[in-house]
DNA sequence: ACTATAAATGAGTGATTACTCACTTTTAGT
DNA sequence: ACTAAAAGTGAGTAATCACTCATTTATAGT
């Protein structure tokens, strides 16, 4: 059920680009592409309408306002971004095929977000930019993860911990953790350092064994 | 040389702050408080004059563009936040003092971070902020850490691991991590959420022992 | 082909913007 | 007490802002 819901949700997102106009469509492109390097502040419409090749007008034609015109952008991203963070689909691979460790549920999910974050960095910035500002994305970021993300992020670092295979810290604070480090290479990856010749692969196994079994060479005594 | 040059330019930066004009003072206050909160781009200096209780002409005596005003309040930031990241002070007395693992050095950064940022939470807002959008804080930010922050982090990096207590990664890759989880922790802790009830000096060790020995219950096999 | 509906237009609107400048007030050296 | 420089003022300015609306153009069901 709930599965479904959110999977419908997803559905009808992806749907919905093929609803629009074209003109619509060229519009919330040329915003994306402003609003990311320029900041929803700072672009104003008449420069979306210019870049889209539309008429200002057309732009309050769909979207009432320009604030509805970036929670038109931003919260699909929302969804898309959080939910498969830890999804039931990632969860459920993990009890039925009896995964044996947090170690390749880690891979999957940073693989998985890696190729995301890749294909959707100008949507992402904005994400990330906008988010301080509006408290609408904020509620709606934090709703979403209370109800998709945590619980299941929850559930399978207790099963691991039960099976001692994860260490006894409150689960808040290991997804604390794995957020941040995963969160951390993106951001990294993909934003503050695009430009240096990263070798992903390798990178990508060291996040995940730093994750596992931190910088030292010595066996942590707990 | 370099060592007092620095520190010169710091205390500079502390001095500056009694050369101000009072209202000089007041409207720096009020620009960074509501710079914080709304955004440099969504901030009028009207409503900053307002705030300041000056009239809006003064602002632009002493600082001749808004963006002037943002410039000199974020520049000093950089340098206060990223220098004494790793700064020589602390490499000194890691050398000196002969302090035998990282693992002391994290905690000493951790504290000492950790106090700064408490202290300094509208102003790092807006650095985080502005920062995507502005090239010339961008590059400031870039300079200062490649000048004074890495090549003290990279020695003691070096150091300990031809000790023996490092694990063997390039030392960027161990440095992204330290940062990016000490930076993840800050940021949870004080700006994503900063209500909730934190137990500061337990999620400082574990924050700590997750950077040294990682999540896993198991030894590293590295 | 007719027509009703939706899509698109762009000139126009009042409000707000960063910034200027002629002027007044305060400060500080003598 | 005098004065020159610095600090402070606020009305004024052109530009830009998000948004409206009367009008035109395109679409689709019959």
């Amino acid at each position: 059920m709930d599965e479904k819901n959110y999977l419908n949700q997803l559905i009808e997102a992806g749907e919905k680009e093929d609803e629009l106009t074209p003109k619509q469509a060229r519009i919330l492109e040329a915003a994306i592409e402003i609003f990311a390097e320029k900041g929803y502040a700072s672009t104003s419409t008449s420069e979306i309408a210019k870049k889209a090749g539309v008429a200002e007008g057309t732009i309050f034609r769909h979207f009432k306002t320009k604030k509805e015109l970036l929670f038109s952008i931003v919260t699909p991203v929302i969804t898309k971004f959080a939910v498969p963070f830890f999804a039931t689909h990632f969860v459920n691979q993990v009890f039925n095929e009896k995964t044996p460790d947090y170690e390749q549920l880690l891979r999957k999910l940073i693989m998985n977000r890696f190729e995301f974050v890749k294909n959707n960095i100008p949507l992402l910035k904005i994400l990330l930019q906008e988010m301080a500002f509006h408290t609408e994305i904020q509620q709606s970021y934090q709703e979403v993860f209370r109800r998709e993300v945590f619980p299941k992020f929850d559930e399978a670092v207790k099963y691991y911990q039960e099976n001692g295979k994860l260490i006894a810290y409150p689960s808040e604070t290991i997804i604390r953790f794995t957020m941040t480090t995963i969160i951390g290479f993106l951001i990294t990856r993909f934003i503050v350092m695009p430009d240096v010749n990263w070798n992903d692969e390798e990178e990508i196994d060291r996040t995940i064994h730093f994750l596992m079994y931190g910088l030292s060479t010595e066996k942590s005594e707990s």
